[in-house]
DNA sequence: TGATCTCCGATCTAATAGGTCGGACTAAAG
DNA sequence: CTTTAGTCCGACCTATTAGATCGGAGATCA
């Protein structure tokens, strides 16, 4: 249960080695291009390269066309956050369907609905934790992450 | 992105009604039927019957057969986790293919892959988080029973 | 014994994830 | 200024799964 796609998976990848690439090699600010990344890891170049698009039409990396083209961050490791990366592929965190439901678009059940509270309590937990992780963290020794317990914070009402 | 199923917002709404009923009510120790949830909170009623079912065998709740049957609560509300819940309907937590791989059987990018210890910590997280929260805490009204330090919180079993 | 339940397996279909294809555009090198 | 290697973009196909349905078997109690 609560799966991340492979999509999303890849895009973690790609962009692990792109800032390893940038930041901790011998040649800093060497652009990396589509086929580089998925002959490393194995992943289908195409669909790669539909998850670069994505990633850089929400500006986690930078698109340079042409020969000699390819991808860089768009800014440091350190500033761009898990979340903003998942969020990017696979849409805003939203536990269940009425997460981010406007006014008067309501799920069958909403009328009698007693737990959509308190999983919005979760998912905010769930969010800040993804949030508070960067990509600078997954590089090398990862410091582990402690999350705060909504039932700490006062989940009724 | 991390929804959980429509099955598994069944089971939580559910489990949520049969503890009201029994231990909130004016009727404590009453059986609840399938048929009462599902016109309660507008749920096909077949596929209700799954979702209990799935969480009758995994000891969640008690079936009683015949007329007059229906469920019960396996234990107090207050030792069943969300985590518990949930995996029942949808399997062991897992945010990545590679998360419960045995040796030999591993992804396509295991070989060179850089993100699977760090994503693992998130998902302890997590688990973690989803763990401490039990089916009392989405009761409205009622006292919480566990409150935890945030000074103990991800600390590993 | 009949009515009312739960139980359980088979099945259908609608949505989505995963993956593919083909062509347009861009920029650097010859 | 032409060629070429690369990104860009959108349509498309397919396999898997979630969501939902159906039919009958077994249990229980009046």
């Amino acid at each position: 249960m609560l799966k991340i796609s492979k999509k999303a998976d890849y895009a973690l990848m790609a962009l692990q080695h792109i800032a390893l690439v940038q930041f901790g090699d011998v040649t800093p600010g060497r652009v990396v291009n589509t086929k580089e990344i998925a002959e490393e890891y194995n992943i289908p170049l195409e669909l790669l390269a539909k998850v670069l698009q994505a990633l850089s039409k929400n500006g986690m990396i930078e698109s340079h066309n042409g020969p000699k083209g390819g991808y860089l961050l768009a800014r440091n490791a350190s500033h761009i956050t898990i979340a903003q990366i998942l969020e990017s592929i696979e849409g805003p965190l939203g536990l269940t369907d009425c997460s981010h439901e406007k006014d008067g678009d309501f799920c069958m059940q909403r009328e009698h609905c007693n737990i959509r509270t308190p999983l919005l309590k979760v998912q905010d937990s769930i969010y800040q934790l993804l949030n508070s992780m960067t990509l600078q963290d997954m590089m090398g020794g990862t410091p582990l992450i402690t999350i705060q317990s909504p039932s700490t914070q006062g989940v009724n009402r």
